[in-house]
DNA sequence: CCGTATTATAGCACTAAGTGCAATAGACGA
DNA sequence: TCGTCTATTGCACTTAGTGCTATAATACGG
């Protein structure tokens, strides 16, 4: 078994070699497969809405504040990473998995 | 059962009125009762160590860079409160539920 | 119909989180 | 021994995050 993980690594390499992938490891290669979300203010919005929770409920889950929020959706400031990250395990699994 | 929330929230806004809860409506009820997350510089170590992550993975999983991670790790920067509860979600569900 | 609570917006000012980059160093395998 | 991964440290910069106040529209109960 650790030789195939030990072999998986050496193709991994010599794709590296080429040019298709940037980072080395079996985890970094499984990671780089996911895309970074992207949400706009609009788009935030949305979510919040088609969950059917205020934007103090909203925050409240995020365990962020109401301005940050609202910022968010008005488009003056952009979710940090994380946040992004947060957000679309919202989208994907709902409010649940935040705090059950 | 309409009547039952109803007399829920009137409960609630007794309670109010006494300064035991200071939100009024039920979803607010429910999202003050899950605490606020809190991780020591340690703890995020220790949760990203059990995971068998590099800080390079660990970030990319959070979708932050590596340089906040690290300064997470050595007390430099706290965690916004979004990043917070991204990490009591992994540290709950795992990595995978960041990314599936 | 009036008062109250909820909801959201807007503006302001401040703190601190987030990021990038470069240099350094130990561990490990080819 | 060379190259890579790993992590630390320090620096400088950008901007996210927060709190507060005032304002306004809406909805609901007395």
């Amino acid at each position: 078994m650790s030789r195939m993980i030990k072999e998986a690594l050496e193709t991994i390499r010599d794709l590296e070699e080429i040019g298709v992938v940037t980072k080395q490891t079996l985890r970094d290669f499984e990671v780089q497969a996911v895309p970074a979300p992207t949400y706009t203010a609009d788009a935030i919005r949305h979510l919040r809405e088609q969950l059917h929770v205020s934007q103090a409920v909203f925050a409240a889950y995020l365990n962020a504040s109401v301005s940050t929020v609202q910022k968010w959706e008005n488009g003056e400031k952009k979710p940090s990473g994380a946040a992004l990250r947060l957000l679309s395990v919202i989208e994907r699994k709902g409010l649940e998995v935040l705090v059950a």
